[in-house]
DNA sequence: ATGACGCTGCAAAACGTTTTGTAGACGGCT
DNA sequence: AGCCGTCTACAAAACGTTTTGCAGCGTCAT
């Protein structure tokens, strides 16, 4: 069907009337042009529907104008409808700092396949969340271009260009918070991913629980499917040696510890307290309300968007590693207290960023 | 930052002791090399860590393998989290489709500036919901790329290639339920878009309307926001000529309008039916749960994307219109007789796909 | 008159691949 | 020995841009 050449430079210095070189200074501006065959040249590029091959321009100039966001994963089976609006909110914040500063955008579903990255054209990269040994991080190295993580690459967390939150203090916020609630035995449950955010939560509540002379009992979700989420919820609830909050540093796990109580008659959080510092924006809608994080993800993606394109600029970013304040929203299943009965979310409790 | 030239074909040739071309077959297979030759050939490349430059490649060989999907949209204030669902299923089914054939797919962001395209290196592009005068459509003709709409091109709904649902067919099928149902005066509400599906399901409804001897009454959400949303439902339950039944065109006139209901008191479904042939997994979450489509978006990404692959390879797809089935899903916000206490699914009401 | 200088546009050389035509070597056949 | 086909690998020509160096040609100051 595609038989039809396409026009190229030549076409239309042909129909204007003047050589291809001043076709391109007349169109992309890099030397002066006169106003006359300016316009004849722009004329006769509208005429033929002229478009410059991004390959054939790329390969010359060194660059296209298109950075690429890898985020969407389309494999995991759970991930379906819980990330989403973070993501969303992730390519909201990217693309609006992208097209501000008149690049493009496009985002890399993440899939089991890798033909992606040696096949795109890009001047850069953001890799949302990375994980150990990350392969898409390996072919960016690879192809030499520059790249910014959102979230810490956990094989190098004090190294690149990153923009995170800042786990340890999010993990310590959360368990103080459900320690100042009365809680006195508090489990972590969380997935068995090898991202930055996990291992660092994971350690943070361990040195809490030994500051604080707690027994830590920490509950791994072995993979990623509905099942192992409820058994591991079981096996956190069984009778004998329940703990009386749990402090989910992902949302889904907790969110199947609280079906989990409603199914076992526990009440939340008169018997039992449950948060999880992250904000995949479920805490909202689970019943009860869960206390989550505001991760602020649209800064994130513009934050970390402003720093590629720093880089892609040939420019050394001020700040190569940008940790974002956060903050708790304190929600139902750890509002103990009914002082007043407004029902509505509490004002948020702020926490700085503290650089690591 | 970026100081270090990649390495390219010669770079290898060069290690290898052979020439370029000797390189390009052994690691692109279009001629036989030598087993030593090529297996020389490739420790040379993996040592560099050689990638072929994506430009250069397209520049010869006509192709990238690159397919792109332009979906999101990332500058409406009321798309947000409605369409999230949507959009993912779509990616799902598309990425799944182009994965199996050794495919790169991007998503496109829709944005409003257009900068997108001629800055992309691609074989070929799905365009989720075409418009009117759609910009995207304009520029891929521009640059002869081969494309599928997901939704006809309002514009000219007859010609080229897409997968859709049947507007008219969902429209009265939607329009006799509720008619069963036991409703006699249906009002319907839409939005102020210029899509296909849109403009159709309007025809649909009035012809309908006069078949049925039942005045119509359309009412228009003018613009992209929470409060015309709110003031379209008020003025459609005003007092005085309040319709039984609302037919929601899409699901987010109609779910303002359950809100609506609720806040004057009016029983649904008691009072009022509402209902709306759309499927961006809101009928489930409303309060109650709304009566709508089942529009299958997986299998449009999938069906589209299948399409597209052809159309790239230069094959010509048997079937270039396809009409998908969809079903109707009962919810309790149509659901007047209570015959059974289940309180679950009922059963889809199918249709089957009938070409236009 | 002469040189310097600014403006305008062209020719030619890249950029890194793939593709095509062909040369050389080698073995098997008449 | 001569011829033919098969392997293997190379040289050279694209692909469509951008970039660089430079030539022509007026204009202005000396």
């Amino acid at each position: 069907m595609d038989t039809r050449r396409n026009v190229n430079i030549k076409d239309v210095a042909r129909l204007a009337g003047v050589s291809p070189t001043t076709v391109s200074h007349a169109l992309g501006g890099k030397r002066p042009v006169s106003a006359a065959t300016c316009r004849r040249v722009r004329d006769a590029a509208d005429r033929l529907g002229y478009r410059p091959h991004p390959g054939a321009r790329s390969l010359k100039s060194g660059g296209t104008g298109v950075l690429a966001l890898c985020a969407v994963n389309v494999s995991s089976p759970t991930v379906s409808f819980s990330d989403l609006e973070y993501y969303f909110k992730l390519i909201k914040g990217v693309t609006e700092e992208a097209c501000g500063s008149e690049l493009a955008l496009v985002v890399v579903p993440e899939s089991e396949s890798e033909v992606y990255w040696d096949r795109l054209l890009l001047d850069g990269a953001i890799i949302a969340d990375p994980v150990a040994a990350d392969p898409n991080i390996r072919v960016l190295r690879a192809r030499h271009l520059p790249y910014v993580t959102i979230g810490r690459d956990p094989d190098a967390p004090d190294e690149g260009y990153w923009v995170d939150g800042d786990p340890e203090a999010a993990t310590r916020l959360f368990l103080d918070h459900l320690a100042a609630q009365g809680a006195r035995d508090i489990a972590a449950v969380t997935w068995m991913t090898s991202d930055y955010w996990t291992q660092t939560s994971v350690s943070a509540y361990h040195a809490w629980c030994t500051e604080h002379r707690q027994r830590p009992r920490l509950e791994i979700v072995p993979e990623d499917s509905e099942i192992a989420l409820r058994e591991s919820a079981s096996r956190l609830l069984a009778p004998g040696s329940r703990p009386d909050a749990v402090c989910g540093l992902y949302e889904l796990p907790a969110i199947a510890v609280l079906r989990r109580a409603a199914e076992l008659g526990i009440d939340v959080p008169g018997e039992l307290m449950v948060a999880a510092p992250s904000d995949f924006g479920l805490g909202e809608k689970s019943s009860p309300p869960m206390t989550t994080l505001d991760y602020n993800a649209e800064a994130h993606g513009r934050e970390a968007a402003r720093m590629l394109i720093q880089l892609v600029r040939g420019e050394a970013p001020a700040e190569p590693r940008r940790i974002l304040p956060f903050s708790l929203i304190e929600r139902e299943s750890t509002r103990r207290r009914r002082e007043s009965f407004d029902g509505g979310e509490s004002a948020p409790i702020q926490a700085e960023a503290s650089p690591s």
